[in-house]
RNA sequence: GGGAGUUUAGCUCAGCUGGGAGAGCGUCUGCCUUACAAGCAGAAUGUCGGCGGUUCGAUCCCGUCAACUCCCACCA
């Protein structure tokens, strides 16, 4: 043993984990076996965009799901994780689309085929980024597994998913308002656009009626869209309007005839009470109009320019129209007013360019019929939120779910199957590619441009990266799976997504739980982006901390759901806590040069052993129940109490006249036995959220096996855990922590060695303090102890302290500053009287005691007794002052 | 306009099913005690957001108000 020599005082992370990781890789731990007999246990990674760089959300995200697996693993089940990524439509193809912008090009120009080519091209250079710096925080997922939404298998998935649908009625086409990104090109859905609140105005029109009698005010914010109005409605019950309804207006500019129609949408107090009505750009406005049977003038095109409908607005970008308009009308004297006004605009979640609805034909899910077994599920149990409480978000969202438009007008990404034939005009819908046309064997047949939405791939996933649809061992074996781990900003966008598709397609809810985590914020509790530059790279911290730390650092303080703020300051904390794991480690292993395994019949456990032990194995099971609870940030605190103040500053300061050899040759042995097993062990226990510190360390310990993260998890030993052990040692603890309080209150030098004289009042007490004395007089800096039943001469100039009615004094003579003592001693009784007086006005209190449990009553009673027996000392030891 | 979360020591946060609060960091005091100064020992600090209620007893349950944060929503 070595090699405790060449451990360095402080633990250098970056070989240990480059290492490990190379080693576990390589030898294929990370593989999800599909033993027989075996419980199973399986993630599917959520798969970051092939463009993206790791950033601390997919930290935190990963960290939790590598926790679970590696505790699951080393319970013996079959473990899977899959890892992948998504080929993120828009984003992706942005990225290429700039990089032939740099090259004076564009995809229109290099074509379909060309621009494929290089986006592949570019997928397989850079697309491996995220990838890598996965395996840099130690993720143990199955590397021979993974997969891309668009490889071979997910793209067949998805072909297939299409064709059920729509052979089923699920998938149709249709004119409908969507939401058109002027600067992607291309349709998003309701999730992707997102609202901002902003200050504008709010213009007022007059629109003249037909025959020039009378007229109506209308307001809108967006006034460009007038041009394609087709109608003004106004509330049926309105006695403004009444007699309007059924008129005709005269749209000014344009000129066009429009009526004026009752509908109940309309809000009579908002406003002017009517409502100018443009249903090819609005989409309660195009709902209006299909009830009242109004057409559609599409004047904005899809740059986001006024058409040629425009009349002499056409060809200008729509804002610079609204301006003209705006100058037009005022002139005309049909604009009355303009106020300020906030309102919310829809974005593009993307680049953030403002949406424009407008009508067109896309694809659409009907998401009713979908969404009913999903809202099931989660009532059902089928599928659970952790926490709780996000059930009742992702239930809100189905409930009112519309139908999901899933064509995009983009290049890269899964290919609608659909190929309509230029010459009799069928349409056929197939999972594979279709040459000829099936009705009139026309060879004219073309497949349709546009590509299905990412997330229509992304919610197959937990079964297409297993097979799906062909019916594959590892579906049969590892799907449904056990848990899905996210952020709670992707429940709708994906979440939702993958449940209604895993109960269409596989009949079951594709995992047991939802475990969602919070967003990592920043030091002051931002939410951390690109454009506020305050993101921190876990790549950087990692690269100065360590992964280990970051880890650590990741999953303590908070609580499931709850965002995490990053400081600097946990991070140290965290790097701290590796260092002295590592430093407790170099002490044990320095005292295990000549280590031997002893056997069990040749063991002197002292109390110390015992408590250790005892605690060591109701950290296990704390643990274990934790983990089954998805309690991580818990059970990593309680390993970390267990470690710094169980472990290193009470048993190691305990254990060592032991392992130097001062007490028998049995009892260091036993020593090095105890102390190099429950570092062992606790090593494991602390391995899914360390992996790489704790591999390192097990190595270094006596074991058997290859790697920590294969070897057995310390299932906890009920019988090792003793309530009376962990009590005398409490004793012990409050003792020694009496002694050092009271050579620190006493300003004793650390050089100057006590005398100490205790007497207990109790025989049981008796026998552990006088089996525990070679720990007191270590840990109390004591020079010798007498531990006594009862003290007939107490010390006269003594300084004295009692602990549940233990009476302890350090007779310092010539050291102690009476006054100070008796002070001291006053403040004390006055400590103590509170807590009587407390406990006394609770125990007689009649409601206390005659409805308090029985246990809660005799446990007051109890403490009541010991106050009252330190309260006797102390007052009779400040008498004798006081004589 | 709905819904959710948060409010506990100077800061960041724990506190499981009600029996009078904890950690880390920071602060103060003393220590380079042969694993660790990224450390050890000791100490101080809280009307557990406000107000009501239930209960023998409330940081924890109920109601209400307030502040902050976030999500959802088609109000021209």
């Amino acid at each position: 043993m070595d090699e405790s020599k060449n451990l360095s005082k402080v633990y250098d992370p970056k070989q240990v984990e480059e290492h490990w990781y190379s080693i576990w890789e390589t030898n294929k731990y990370f593989a999800g076996r599909m033993d027989e007999g075996k419980e199973n246990f399986s993630i599917v990674m959520p798969p970051p965009n092939v463009t993206g760089k790791l950033h601390m959300g997919h930290a935190m995200d990963n960290t939790m799901q590598d926790i679970l697996v590696r505790y699951k693993r080393l319970c013996g089940f079959n473990t899977l994780w899959v890892p992948g990524t998504d080929h993120a439509g828009i984003a992706t193809q942005a990225k290429v689309e700039a990089q032939l912008k740099e090259e004076g090009t564009n995809r229109y120009e290099v074509g379909r085929e060309e621009f494929l080519r290089r986006t592949w091209a570019w997928k397989e250079e850079y697309g491996n980024t995220i990838t890598t710096q996965l395996r840099k925080l130690g993720s143990s997922c199955d590397w021979d597994r993974e997969r891309f939404t668009m490889d071979e298998g997910c793209s067949k998935a998805v072909r297939e998913a299409f064709v059920r649908l729509y052979e089923k009625g699920l998938i149709y086409q249709g004119n409908y308002i969507v939401n058109w990104c002027p600067h992607c090109q291309t349709t998003i859905s309701d999730i992707e656009v997102e609202h901002v609140d902003q200050d504008g105005k709010i213009y007022y029109f007059r629109y003249p009626t037909e025959d020039g009698t009378d007229s109506i005010e209308i307001a809108t914010t967006r006034p460009e869209t007038m041009l394609g109005d087709t109608a003004v409605a106004v509330h049926p019950e309105d006695d403004r309007y009444k007699h309007l309804i059924g008129k005709n207006l005269v749209l000014p500019v344009v000129g066009r005839v429009i009526p004026i129609v009752a509908d109940e949408y309309v809000e009579k107090e908002f406003g002017t009470g009517a409502v100018k009505i443009t249903p090819a750009h609005d989409p309660n406005d195009f709902e209006l109009g299909n009830r009242h049977n109004l057409p559609q003038v599409v004047v904005i095109d899809k740059q986001g320019k006024m058409n040629d409908l425009a009349g002499k607005y056409a060809g200008m970008d729509r804002y610079d129209c609204r301006k003209q308009l705006v100058e037009d009308l005022t002139a005309s004297g049909v604009l009355t007013k303009i106020e300020d006004h906030q309102n919310s605009v829809g974005h593009c979640y993307r680049c953030h360019t403002v949406i424009e609805p407008l009508v067109s034909k896309q694809w659409f899910v009907k998401m009713e019929p979908l969404a009913k077994p999903a809202i099931e599920a989660a009532h059902t149990g089928a599928v659970n939120f952790v926490p709780e409480r996000f059930t009742k978000i992702y239930l809100g969202w189905l409930e009112n779910i519309r139908d999901w438009c899933i064509s995009r007008q983009l290049w890269w990404g899964h290919r609608i199957p659909v190929w309509y034939c230029q010459d009799c005009g069928e349409v056929m819908c197939s999972t594979t590619d279709v040459d000829t046309c099936t009705k009139c064997g026309s060879k004219n047949v073309e497949q349709d441009p546009d590509v299905l939405d990412t997330w229509f791939s992304s919610g197959l996933w937990p079964f297409s990266t297993m097979g799906w649809p062909e019916q594959t061992k590892e579906l049969e074996t590892f799907y449904p799976t056990s848990v899905l781990v996210t952020g709670r900003d992707i429940i709708f966008f994906w979440v939702a997504r993958m449940l209604f598709d895993a109960l269409e397609f596989t009949g079951k809810s594709p995992f047991h739980d939802v475990l969602i985590h919070g967003l990592v914020l920043d030091s002051q509790g931002r939410k951390m982006s690109k454009s506020l530059g305050n993101g921190i790279d876990p790549l950087q911290v990692i690269e100065e901390y360590g992964a280990d730390t970051l880890r650590f650092m990741l999953i303590t303080g908070n609580t499931p759901g709850n965002d995490l703020r990053f400081q600097n300051e946990r991070l140290e904390a965290s790097r701290n806590f590796a260092n002295k794991i590592w430093n407790a480690t170099r002490f044990v292993l320095m005292n295990l040069e000549d280590y031997e395994p002893v056997a069990a019949d040749q063991m002197e456990y002292t109390l110390a052993d015992k408590w250790i032990i005892s605690r060591f194995n109701s950290v296990a099971k704390d643990v274990a129940s934790r983990m089954e609870g998805y309690d991580l940030g818990g059970a990593a605190n309680t390993l970390y109490e267990f470690i710094w103040d169980g472990f290193c500053d009470w048993y190691i300061e305990m254990v060592k006249p032991r392992l130097y050899g001062k007490e028998t040759e049995a009892s260091r042995r036993t020593a090095q036995q105890v102390i190099a097993t429950v570092l062992r062990d606790t090593m494991i226990l602390l391995h899914p959220f360390m992996p790489f510190i704790t591999e390192e360390i097990w190595q270094h310990l006596p074991h058997e096996g290859e790697t920590i993260m294969l070897t057995q998890w310390p299932a906890a030993d009920e019988s090792a855990i003793s309530a009376e052990t962990e009590a005398q040692m409490a004793v012990v603890m409050n003792v020694i922590r009496a002694i050092r309080n009271m050579r620190s209150e006493m300003n004793v030098p650390l050089g100057k060695k006590a005398d100490c004289i205790i007497a207990a009042n109790k025989e049981d007490l008796l026998a552990v303090l006088n089996e525990t004395a070679p720990y007191i007089i270590n840990l109390g800096t004591l020079e010798t102890l007498d531990v006594k039943f009862t003290l007939e001469d107490k010390p006269d100039q003594a300084v004295t302290a009692v602990v549940q009615g233990i009476e302890i004094f350090l007779p310092l003579r010539g050291l102690i500053d009476m006054d100070k003592e008796i002070a001291r001693l006053q403040k004390e009784v006055e400590k103590v009287n509170k807590e009587i007086e407390r406990l006394e006005k609770k125990l007689n209190n009649e409601g206390f005691v005659a409805k308090a449990p029985a246990d809660v009553i005799a446990g007051e009673k109890e403490k009541l007794a010991k106050y009252q027996d330190s309260k006797a000392a102390l007052v009779s030891r400040l008498e004798s002052y006081q004589k």
